[in-house]
DNA sequence: CGACCTTTTGAACGTATTCAACCGATGTGG
DNA sequence: CCACATCGGTTGAATACGTTCAAAAGGTCG
């Protein structure tokens, strides 16, 4: 696990059924003799979850189990679906997708170990937002139930939770103000740093990594045309900034792509 | 307080210093002989902290401030500032404003009666963005030790608060949607219409209303051009679906406004 | 190997921005 | 109370940016 993995195309369609009958599964019999527990899970400090009841009570299964498997392409939880947990990715990734009438639809985030997944089902107990494996992860799951009750070791998971949540809110700030603020070509180089910084977090190499989503979500998500993020793509790496080879990208020039942020005129 | 009000010129710089002020006078004397309580407050079913701890203990000043008032202008807080508290708007309405560097900022949010003010800032124990209040305004303040602690009466505020919070992560998936998938024509109508519905629930006309901030912040938080909203307002007045006078605002077709929602051929 | 999908690149078009002028409303000071 | 200054809003014309449509190249998977 020393970098992120390739992929290859999704197939969203297909695995869709079998997801969900593996979720079934996981959720009615508790994974004994799991691969990794919280205290090797090595996300500690990003998870929201991680370490959480060992420290306290050492039955990690009352809270969490911690290995639901998700297919590449295949879907953690659909838009309408009733809110039963809350998951952290432990490896792997996923996107969530917000779908509109007229088969519109938009990439909202993209999620990577440590990071919190269904926060969106909390307010109306249901799911408003697909969240679709763009590889084979697991996921760590949180009963809602484990959150609506209180008790000595739910403080420290109600604190995280809100935290979370609250740096959910953060986040999303940040992309309205690259959609509102940003010409594509920024948003791309703000993107991309993004993604730098995070993988970075997790001890990733925060200058060569793999795109897992297509062009069309990256697209998506910075609310352009994927001809335009071919488009701009190219025009970085004929900058020199960045080096892209299919779903391979590095970045060269760390500090030029940063210049890219602030104003256009170098 | 039947319907909302019109509002002059906006005068940020001038009334920040005092309205900081006004806010440590709130904050180190307990409000007594207040002119609404929760109890009377009418927010009821909309409000984070509304009820909340009457029900419970009777004793709303342990929990709850709910007289702060800010003037036109002035900030709730800042970018920067350490979280001390959440807010709830009672009267009057905010914006939320994302500063970027080199003077480049976007509006993140329009916030009235009953809706949340200040989660941006439980992550990182800061706030990230400043509140600001487009018209006298009064909050009800709950102080963060609130959240912090644990007890019979505050289960009900954490469920309050991860309702909220979760509520704001879909609204935000909401506008990214809007910036990331709409022309232009179509995020204005969007925006009328999420107006529309928020005054509904509020009780005040759904087809009537003052814009309470200015043209430059709609645009900022639709991510274009204050030209660009002015002509979109007056193309949707010309095909008769809504009436513009400065600040005032009537829906004259709602039906045809949401049809601009979906697709742009009629 | 062949079918399919993703990605890249080109050319024409359309939308929204930019710049600028003008109008109207608001608020201030004489 | 009126004149003036200021700010917000509207509108026009030119421009630029990104999209759209299309075609072809490159990958991936059966």
């Amino acid at each position: 696990m020393s970098a992120p993995n390739g992929l290859g195309a999704e197939a969203y369609q297909s695995v869709a059924t079998g997801a969900a009958a593996e979720r079934q599964r996981a959720h009615s019999t508790l994974p004994l003799g799991l691969p990794e527990r919280c205290s090797i899970c090595g996300l500690r400090d990003a998870c929201v979850s991680c370490d959480l009841v060992l420290v306290s009570t050492g039955r990690a299964e009352d809270v969490i189990v911690n290995d639901q498997h998700i297919v590449q392409g295949g879907y953690l939880y659909r838009a309408g679906d009733p809110f039963t947990a809350l998951y952290t990715v432990r490896t792997g990734s996923y996107k969530t997708v917000q779908s509109l009438e007229a088969g519109r639809e938009q990439v909202t985030g993209f999620h990577m170990p440590g990071d919190l997944l269904g926060a969106d089902g909390i307010s109306s107990e249901r799911h408003d937002c697909n969240a679709i494996a763009l590889e084979d992860s697991h996921v760590c799951v949180i009963p809602y139930s484990q959150i609506t009750k209180f008790g000595r070791y739910r403080r420290e998971l109600q604190y995280r939770l809100q935290k979370a949540m609250s740096g959910e809110i953060v986040r999303k700030h940040g992309v309205m103000l690259l959609l509102g603020t940003r010409r594509t070509e920024e948003r791309l180089a703000a993107f991309l740093l993004n993604l730098s910084e995070r993988f970075a977090t997790r001890g990733y190499s925060p200058t060569e990594f793999v795109l897992r989503m297509t062009r069309r979500d990256i697209a998506s998500y910075l609310g352009m045309n994927d001809a335009t993020v071919s488009r701009q793509l190219s025009k970085l790496q004929g900058d020199g900034l960045i080096a892209v080879r299919n779903k391979h990208l590095q970045i060269r020039d760390l500090a030029g792509l940063t210049r890219c942020l602030s104003g256009k005129a170098d």
